[in-house]
DNA sequence: GTGGTCTAGACCACT
DNA sequence: GTGGTCTAGACCACG
């Protein structure tokens, strides 16, 4: 999965992204250990400092916790109270403006589902 | 309508997108002057030069031509130029990602049918 | 009012505290204009990252909003909201623990009023 | 008592902390041994050696006393000693800066035993 | 002019 | 090893 560099959406948005969806999509467990800070750096080569931003965000919603010297963890309950979270957001914040937008430009359930899949599976149900 | 100060998506950004909106909803015909820059740079307490900016990337795309003198005009087949565009750069740039956001949410469409309408009326068909 | 560099409380939070005691004592209305990230950094020797870091904070807390390219401003209604959270933080989370060490020290009110005053005038009634 | 995780004060300084409340109220008596540090480690979930750096403070400060093989005892004097500098170090270094704050929050004394207790007994005199 | 993001390093305290 | 803080620059978009 790659970053894009030229994104309104600045990386570390988008290193966040990666992490909320890591664990929606249960790939990464409440009370395990985030990748750390140095290691995404690297491997992205990012710095450090834009990791950590992206880290902290989570922490302050309460879906990471970080412990001294150790490293950042997911804590108890994250994925309800970001699934909550999410949800709410999406359907109060984004979903209002995208109906409208697809009512303006005129396009049916059958242009959506034509469309390219991200993963090429399921969709919307 | 209210501009949003705050938001990722910048202030000419926000004001193409009413036009775009105006256009698409037919409120403003092919053929037609734009409001001014100056009346509304001041009904939204906004910079001329911001409005002027929002402007001159519809300029760009073909959809608004400026008449020396006389003002911005929406030109001739704006609309389905518009419409084109718009469709395209949906279902290729965003779509593909909601889909994946909304299915990691678990939403149904039940769900999104019953989130608040931003305009009360019709919806996905 | 000085910076104190080899505090635990690290500079940013430092610097956080300023407005916010300046918001309070009124030196600083709703609706003013912050200092700008880069005059404060200036002034202080210190990185516009460590002051925007301390402003974000507050932004975050809707005690300040950013008005893009324009500067930060003091939210309308700051004052009672800091006032709300800031007592009932220190309420709840700071004075239990003095309560229990002033206690713990044998300390009597007639020793807490003889010790310095920081402003040297006024007091607790 | 639990410890913070995620507190600005470091475990060791809290480790240190309850030893010392620990003696202040009596409850470690002079010459009478610490609990050993792997039990407080174990106990903790902490590694040893954080325990270790909490007793190395007091040991310095002259509170305790560590003897080869047996294990850290309470030095004679010991309370005294640190009633005296627990007292200078709050009185200089925290009550104006508090007094300060309560000042500026408006809270009165009415205000602050309303509060809760951490002890649920006594208060201020 | 403003804030926002990012880099490439550094140092610190904690474990 | 970890995260947390900070520096001294840079570049960008916005107004």
């Amino acid at each position: 999965m790659e970053l894009e560099w030229n994104d309104s959406q600045p990386i570390y948005r988008q290193l966040r992204g990666r992490v909320v969806a890591m664990i929606l999509d249960g790939l990464l467990q409440e009370g395990e250990p985030l990748p750390s800070v140095r290691t995404v750096a690297a491997e992205n080569r990012v710095n450090p400092l834009t990791v950590l931003k992206s880290y902290q965000e989570l922490v302050d919603q309460g879906i990471v916790e970080s412990r001294r010297g150790r490293g950042m963890f997911i804590t108890a309950g994250a994925r309800d109270l970001l699934l909550q979270a999410e949800r709410q957001k999406f359907l109060i914040e984004e979903w209002p403006h995208l109906q409208a937008t697809i009512q303006r430009l005129g396009l049916t359930t059958t242009d959506l589902l034509a469309a390219p899949n991200s993963h090429s599976q399921g969709g919307l149900k």
